[in-house]
DNA sequence: TTGTAAGCGTTATCAA
DNA sequence: TTGATAACGCTTACAA
């Protein structure tokens, strides 16, 4: 291997200055064309490669993004969740292209001093700007960070000065109430997420929104905390003896969750019981889970822009980065609604 | 926000030179407690964050962690798998309180140009080591990574002079053949991994060797690729008129899949034919995949300790790039059996 | 125990 | 169109 060469180096070589050198590969306007070729053949047969660390200094920046998610979740890491890692996954799809890498920033909770020590991400030039996702409503940090001028955009969760990408969830909603609807059901559920996230609340809202579009008979709410548990519960709820489908003469019920992993609980409770879906109920999710993948029949659900959501946020953040962009704007991406044997 | 603070701020705050300030807060030895004390306190007071960029370029190290992995192993990005995102949780769980961030790298190919391009994100220091995954056997990325001085850690690879992190399966082979065995199935189907991976030819050496200690009456290979459909068509083919499994008087048999999605195909064939799991026939995948989480009956697997292999790999990364432990070692870690209801 | 000053390898300003 | 040269903010000999 070749000892480290610098600028320097090439320059000698290539008979110029060294910031002849960092002119020419870095694109620069002034030099002629001729001399870049010569300044890139000598590099390139030399093997040079620029020190990222040095470039950074120079100018300041990390081209880093800082991938903000919240810890204990659950027992496992929160990468472990499909939802992180495919917002992650269109992140780094997008950073790439764009000369910046994505390192991931675990937070504790949502107290003042995690929005100060994410401040500092950026004070330190860890990272340029932080794409922070999995904050419940009212939290403190936006505006914290906002009042810092740390540049940031949320997956998740909005804030009125800030920049957001959420999911558009009420075509799809709309389209799945047509469809249960179309298929004769008049009775309908809804296991509600936990309330403290603003999805949650988005829902909720689109929900309730095109119900009155596509009226039913009979609606019904349930709590629910986004837990596996609490779709299993919700079920036995719905089937035991003071449940809403007890008595002889059922009328055909759809139970829609606001996430599959609820559902899976849900079927899980069917399966035990012998309770046939969709003969019995028809069942709907939410978030296309890839954990409910494994399911039979194949539940209903509704694909979430995950990826576009990575890519649009970090787009954005990039952008607000280079200064551009300055009004704060919250994204909706479109998901849509998956039919498949659960209703 | 205050103005951008540099050590000469509080230097001049605090009365004394840049060098100590410096010295102060990263804790040298020199220094006498309450000076530290001191300068910690007005540093504290007013608000200072050390430049990260200008500690790396001075050190000449990133203090980051190049994660890189396969592009293209499906139609969507290689972290929505979850072998992968685990992997990544573990890693960022060791690297964070050693002061280091992970990075994400994918690469395309492995071919040479591959091999070089991984090097330079080393080179140009954007990394100061690197965890590698998903490489195919005889890959000749280790060797020119080794030529080239490149600290790295293999995961699920080997290489004679390069460190990696591997799973021992053997142990929990063992068991899984003698818990079958034990609820007296005669016969035994593996249908085998994809074979460029080192993986799958650890898994099939384990299993072989095991087979000698619990013999089973019949034992029969089949050709897979880690994918659902191949588990499907494996299902497809013991099941047709030419399979094993036609006759009347079947063997009790077990199917031993190299991985959980091939077992989920397996299942949605069952499920489409009405042949009930355990009951005709017994059904065991291999790594824990969250995709096979929504199994009915429960799948029996292997749970693979990918959160401890990200961690180990962090580990003995870190050393590496520290100078120590410069004896190539390959640290083998055990998964567990699961029993589950699918035999 | 502390201060001075020389790097680290770039970018960017200002002359030439 | 190029070349000196001064930042960038820190670490770390070497001196005091």
């Amino acid at each position: 291997m070749a000892a480290k060469l610098t600028r320097k180096d090439i320059a000698k070589a290539a008979g110029v200055s060294p910031s002849t050198v960092s002119r020419a590969l870095s694109g620069s306007k002034l030099i002629p064309e001729e001399t870049v070729a010569m300044i890139r053949e000598v590099a390139g047969r030399m093997g040079y490669r620029p020190n990222l660390l040095a470039k950074r200094l120079a100018v300041n920046r990390s081209f880093q993004i800082g991938f903000v998610l919240p810890l204990g979740l659950n027992r496992k890491g929160p990468l472990q969740m499909s939802y992180y890692s495919t917002i992650l996954d269109g992140m780094v799809g997008a950073a790439f292209p764009r000369g910046f890498s994505v390192g991931i920033h675990p937070y504790d909770s949502e107290s003042e001093g995690a929005a100060s020590s994410l401040a500092d991400i950026v004070t330190r030039r860890d990272a340029d700007g932080l794409v922070i996702l999995g904050l419940t409503q009212g939290s403190p940090i936006p505006g914290a960070l906002l009042k810092a001028s740390i540049p940031f955009v949320l997956i998740g969760s909005c804030h009125k000065k800030a920049h957001s990408v959420n999911c558009e969830q009420s075509p799809a909603i709309r389209e799945m109430l047509r469809t249960v609807k179309e298929l004769s059901y008049e009775r309908l559920i809804y296991v509600k997420g936990a309330a403290q996230y603003y999805d949650a609340a988005l829902q909720e809202g689109s929900l309730k929104e095109a119900l009155k579009e596509t009226p039913f008979k009979s609606f019904h709410e349930m709590d629910g905390d986004y837990s596996r548990t609490s779709g299993y519960k919700a079920a036995e709820r719905l089937f035991s003896e003071g449940g809403l489908l007890r008595g002889k003469r059922l009328p055909k019920t759809c139970v829609f969750l606001a996430c599959d992993r609820m559902a899976m609980g849900f079927y899980r409770f069917c399966q035990e019981r012998g309770i046939r879906i969709p003969d019995e109920v028809g069942v709907v999710g939410s978030d296309r889970d890839d954990a409910a993948q494994g399911l039979h029949p194949e539940l209903s659900t509704m694909r979430q822009p995950r990826l576009e959501m990575g890519r649009s946020a970090v787009d954005m953040l990039i952008d607000l980065c280079e200064g551009s962009d300055p009004e704060p704007k919250d994204m909706m991406i479109e998901e849509r609604f998956l039919k498949r044997g659960s209703i």
